[in-house]
DNA sequence: GCCCTGACTGCTA
DNA sequence: TTAGCAGCCAGGG
């Protein structure tokens, strides 16, 4: 069975690196969908209890190197917390350095490793 | 199966 | 990493 495209969006955010973070648009490129980052952004908006602290949502941020929020329960300033304490750091306007935090992603090969290897 | 929405992005001015 | 706008994808109703 092939896993939807939220649930792979759930695997490759767990693959980035406590202290890195990756944009949306990058996660969708790796997954094939250069195009597709608001669908992943709403992947990370649909995940509930559990799945929430089993996938690292605040790694990702927008290709402005900002966070990028709205939900009311996991707010912003959750988020940015969140980083701070793994090492990320923010500058006075609120913003990401990608040379410093910026994630460089995976290997197409490791990539579909992730497919592969678990039974859905 | 159609229509709307959204934690986005790249192009333009 | 300026602001504004249209395009893109997958789910949910």
């Amino acid at each position: 069975m092939e896993p939807s495209f939220f649930e792979r969006v759930y695997r490759l955010v767990r693959q980035i690196p406590r202290g890195r973070v990756a944009s949306y648009g990058q996660i969708a490129a790796l997954l094939g969908h250069p195009q597709a980052a608001r669908t992943v952004g709403w992947a990370l908006n649909a995940l509930r209890g559990s799945e929430v602290a089993d996938v690292p949502w605040q790694r990702v941020i927008n290709s402005a190197g900002r966070i990028s929020i709205s939900r009311a329960d996991l707010g912003a300033d959750l988020q940015r917390a969140l980083l701070e304490e793994e090492g990320v750091a923010f500058d006075a306007r609120g913003y990401v350095d990608w040379k410093r935090f910026g994630w460089a992603g995976l290997e197409w090969r490791e990539i579909e490793g992730l497919w592969g290897d678990v039974k859905i």
